[in-house]
Parts: C-alpha cells; sequence; structure tokens
DNA sequence: ACCGTCCTTCTACAGGTGTAGAAGGCCATA
DNA sequence: TATGGCCTTCTACACCTGTAGAAGGACGGT
C-alpha cells in the first residue's frame, strides 16, 4: 500500500543524491539504501536518465505540495491577506524554510544538486514548476502591494529568499545564523524576510511603523 | 611559463566540473580537456580527492582575486565610501555578479558543485574563504551605515545577493531577468541590490530621494 | 488443474574509473 | 661522458556502473 516500489526507490534515490551527491546516486545504492535486493532499481527504471527524471518529477510534487499546503488558513485572496500583515507573512515563509532546512534538508540538498544537473541536461526544467509557484505568488502578492514593477520586483525577492535557504543549507562558515530547525532560525530567517517583503513591495510605502 | 602543469589542469577541471558535473569529473576527462596525454592528470593528482581540493583551492583563489580587486579605485575605507553612493556601490556589485554568470560562468557553476560536495565532505570547506571575504565586507559597510545589527543584517545581505547570483546561473523559467552578459542584466541586478542594500542598511535611513 | 501475465530477483557483461607502478626522456652536476 | 634525479608518458589491473535479459514465482481467469 503505502509501500509503493516507485515511491520508496524514488525517496530512497532522493536520500542517496542528498548524502552522496549526484556521483553516489547509481543503481546498486539506491538499493541498498532503501533496503531491496540488487537489481530492483534497475528493473524499475532502466537507465540512469529515468531513475533522475523520477527524483525530479517526486521532488517537485513534494514541493508543490508544502507550497500548496500554506495556503489554506485564508480562503480568499492570498495576496492581499498576505500584505496586511507582513510580519505574519514572513514567519509563514520562514517557517517553511527552516522545515526546508532542518526536517526536508536531503530533499532540499537533492533539489539543488538536481537543479545544477539541469544545466547540462536541459530536459530536467520540470522541477522549475516549484520556482514557477513561488514566482507567482510572490508576484500577485507584490502587485497588489502596489509595487511598481511586481514582476521584477517578484523574482528578486524569490531570489532572495532561494539565497537565505541555500546559505544557511550550506551551513558554513563563521556566520550569525542559527542551526536549522530551532526557533531562532526562523525568528531570523523572520527577519530577514520581513525587510525583503517591505523591501520589494512598493517601495516601503509608509515605513516600517519606526516612529510610533 | 604560463602553461605551469597544475594550473592547466586545475582549470580543465573547472571546466569539466561544470560541463560534465560532479560525475564527470574524472582523471582521463580533465586530460582530454586539457589536451594532454591520458595519464597526466593522474600523475599530478594521483587521487580524486586530491584533484578535487585542489580546484577548490584554485576557486578560492580565483574569486578572492576578483573580490580584491573591486577594492582598488577608493584608497581610504571602503566601508563609508559604499555608502555615500549606494548606486555605484550597488552597479559594482551588479557588474560583478554579471561577471560571475556570463564570463565567468564555468567557474561560478564549479564552486556551486563544490559547495554542494563539501555538505558531505567537510575538508573541502575551505571554499568559505570566498563566503567569508564578502561577508566580512558587508558587515563593515551596514555597520558604517549604522545598521542595528551588522552581522545580522550583513549575512543576510550576503546570503540574498547569492541567491541572485545562482538564480541567473541557474537561469531556467519564465522570470524578467535579461540574459547575462549584457547590459540590461547589470541594470536589472542593480536595482535588486540598491533596495537590499537601503533595506538592510539601518532601516532605509532617509527613504530613497522618492521625495525631493 | 492449466495457462498466460505480471512482478520480482538474479546473473552476465561490456565499458568506464581510480590508482599504482614501470618505462622513457631531459638536463645539470661531477 | 657518465650519474642521478626530475618530470612526463604509458600500461596494468582490480573494481564499480549501466544495462539487458533470463529465471523464478504469485495469482487470477477459465
Amino acid at each position: 500500500m503505502t509501500t509503493d516500489r516507485f515511491a520508496v526507490l524514488t525517496d530512497a534515490a532522493i536520500d542517496v543524491l542528498a548524502e552522496l551527491g549526484m556521483r553516489g546516486l547509481t543503481h546498486r545504492a539506491v538499493d541498498a539504501r532503501a533496503g531491496l535486493p540488487q537489481g530492483t532499481t534497475s528493473a524499475y527504471f532502466r537507465t540512469r536518465k529515468a531513475l533522475i527524471e523520477a527524483v525530479v518529477r517526486r521532488l517537485a510534487d513534494l514541493d508543490r505540495a508544502d507550497l500548496d499546503a500554506r495556503e489554506l488558513p485564508a480562503g480568499a485572496d492570498s495576496a492581499t491577506v498576505a500584505l496586511t500583515d507582513i510580519d505574519r507573512t514572513a514567519a509563514g515563509i520562514a517557517a517553511l524554510l527552516d522545515q526546508w532546512m532542518s526536517t526536508a534538508r536531503h530533499r532540499t540538498l537533492a533539489r539543488y544538486a538536481c537543479l545544477l544537473e539541469a544545466t547540462h541536461h536541459p530536459e530536467l526544467r520540470t522541477i522549475l514548476e516549484y520556482g514557477d509557484a513561488s514566482r507567482a505568488q510572490s508576484r500577485a502578492m507584490l502587485a497588489a502591494a502596489g509595487a511598481r514593477n511586481p514582476a521584477q520586483a517578484g523574482d528578486h525577492l524569490v531570489a532572495c529568499i532561494d539565497g537565505l535557504l541555500f546559505d544557511r543549507l550550506i551551513g558554513a562558515g563563521a556566520r550569525t545564523a542559527p542551526p536549522p530547525g530551532t526557533a531562532a532560525n526562523r525568528a531570523d530567517l523572520a527577519i530577514a524576510i520581513a525587510t525583503l517583503l517591505r523591501a520589494f513591495a512598493g517601495q516601503h510605502p509608509e515605513a516600517q511603523r519606526s516612529g510610533a
């Protein structure tokens, strides 16, 4: 039932990808990781390319699910809602990012590996669905905020938020960021994201209550 | 002379890394790319790990050189200079980024590949020198600007700028960004970066001349 | 009970890859 | 001219990987 062979194998492949990198992603490694007999992955995904494409599809699905789940609370137009409380919106995004770099770390690492791979393998660009969804969301939000050029600002915003994610995912060096999975991390991210939202939404409409 | 074997090989390795990815980085591939007889790379870098470490060192050197070159014009404290003309600073950073995603695209792709690799190979973290340099620069700049928490804001700023770079480097999907290597790209980047600088430097000290 | 179909597992094999060491050649010093 | 140390090139080989196909077994329809 839940042990649908395809899902088990692609999930194992994602783990392998995160732990061993693109180089370690082999049919046999996935077999081992999934605890299934050698040859299984090879039987389900005859070529390596097929395996990678399956991984990409799975990643896109999982990410889109996460993204969609963020909207339900407010039934109406999420864009206008988001604007009325920037700090709450920022906190929501921060929570998602924090999850992606702690609980879902493997998945995120695998996604970046695939993004890099898509550079020389253009047919993998399916992943960009993920980017497209958040991009559309951002553009709509900033448009509602009255930004001068919502498409441009939205793209910039998404790129910056992705930068925050990647930076902490890699997590090297002397930086102020707290470890992923902690409330401190979510708070720190929320500060950065709120700043970004205010900056890119129009040109800070009426300042951020610094003076009363 | 200029054909120092080590440099030739590591540069070839960077090209291979950018074009074929981590998986394609083999001794023989580097030989072929460098136009040298098979076995050469293997003789200079007996193990694959040694080869990767050499690549990482080279990347760090090249990046640091680029970063340092950006400072010379103003002899004095670059931090305060940067603040007096945010747009000029943003344009400078934009030019560097544009270069990294067009002329130096291979190098940048290789760097991201190595960053991902460093996730499961901690001794590769030497690359973080690059991050550290720009981080220190950003912190100093924001501190001079009177930011409340320059260390934090500096880290956020660097992460966001890196996000802009990565986003365009991957360059997939429907986005507003012009192609790398064009003046339009530099202009677009400059807009984003100026917004970031103003947002993270204190909390936009006196707005950005929107009202005369 | 028989058959065909599917899913699973095993085995084979042609390349490719990492690594070590041998063979060959260049040049300065004695 | 010999000697020794180098840098370079070649070759060997054990191992890993991708991919294909054969063998085995479960099971529903007749």
